[in-house]
DNA sequence: GGAATAGTGTCTCTTAGACACTATGTA
DNA sequence: TACATAGTGTCTAAGAGACACTATTCC
């Protein structure tokens, strides 16, 4: 193992997705200052000395758009091509996670703005993160595929199950039939029934329901998975 | 994004599998000076100001081991608790990979040795390297769960159907049905047949098979899966 | 009563897994 | 011919997906 030292810069960023409006968001910041100034970018920054990758990516993510928590992060990998940005070598440690509907955000710190945007609508991106934004689809739909409990995390208990449906649809890019989805969701024994909605309109008001607790997907943080 | 300089170490590690004789080995180097003198590290070391991550990986290999190529690599994920290395905050960007069969290696550079070693009775590991190894593991036996071509890349053709399944069965660590497993991987098309190997004792001898070009999964390297 | 949404059951096809005997070579 | 290894087919159970009608509420 060579011992010498040789310093790059490390740095963190978010990839955070919502649902909403059958439409798949994504968080980004307006760069205030060159380089790609103006463009958008994944909220991040660097990694201070002391601190944990995954606290320095919730760290970030506050202090750029104000989000207190989120319920589900996970790392992506690590983004180290030589070229990725301007100003010298960054190997970016990107975490991705998913929040329930697209809660409010402000811009602050450095960044100009933060703001929600459609993933099939984006501005130019900063940096590499229109690949990061494609790899951290993929993975997306791939965990929702292999565990639908990650759902649980995209919404605001109680929720119904056209709901958790229109979420799922979202992410996975096609329909599915309702019989089926409502059947395997109700089976996992999954969700607690919390009586019926208040209707909203014409329509027969539906059921309500709650994640069981332990059906919550902790969220990996800094662990491996 | 904050735009201050604070310069972590950036290192790569390297986790490499191979199978013989019924068992999962990993190639370990002892450490030839402090910290953690004389205990086995996975290889890696600093990379280079203006290297790829992944160039980073197989030059520490090739110099740490002598092993000059690997036909699958991928990443695993950043490592960087700020107390995995006692000299300082480290951050190690982790490489997983398969080699067929334990191909010889040599001590060489600063790595006083390089060994492979049975992950059943491994020396005492380095940092979080026990960690480390533990999350690599988990991850090759989902991927050859989720697709049994990464098989082909932990042997050398030509090779007959037993090979193929025992590799396998040390892998996802229980036995497995003969007819289930010979009827699934010859109905995939994978592999063509390229005679019978010579008697090399009792027993009838074995049609030999190798895998097409096509069914060879390419190696991500740095690429994000 | 008409419109809108919620809720329900069956059948089929595919896949995964359990399971035992025959074939062909060596000594 | 005894022994060792290679090679083969069927049945069952579970899961995934296609598919259409009834129930409840509002206006």
């Amino acid at each position: 193992m060579n011992e010498g030292r040789s310093s790059l810069i490390v740095a963190v960023d978010v990839v955070l997705f919502a649902v909403q409006d059958k439409q798949l968001y994504t968080l980004l910041v307006e760069r205030g200052r060159p380089p790609f100034q103006g463009m958008w970018a994944f909220p991040g920054g660097m990694v201070e000395p002391e601190e944990p990758l995954s606290a320095a990516a919730c760290r970030e993510l506050r202090e750029e758009t104000g989000i207190q928590s989120v319920p589900y992060l996970a790392q992506l990998g690590a983004f180290g091509d030589p070229q990725r940005d301007p100003r010298g070598r960054v190997i970016s440690v990107v975490y991705w996670g998913v929040i329930p509907t697209r809660c409010p955000v402000r811009g602050a710190d450095d960044a100009a703005s933060a703001q929600w945007w459609p993933v099939n609508a984006l501005p130019e991106l900063a940096f590499d993160h229109r690949t990061i934004l494609e790899c951290a689809r993929r993975r997306l739909r791939r965990e929702v595929q292999q565990d639908l409990r990650l759902l649980f995390h995209l919404l605001t208990p109680p929720f119904v199950l056209r709901e958790l449906q229109e979420v799922f649809e979202v992410i996975i890019g096609r329909p599915t039939d309702k019989r089926n989805f409502r059947r395997f969701v109700l089976q996992q024994q999954w969700l607690e029934e919390v009586g019926i909605r208040e209707p909203q309109g014409p329509g027969r008001p539906a059921r309500q329901y709650r994640p069981r607790p332990e059906a919550l997907l902790p969220s990996p943080g800094d662990r491996c998975v």
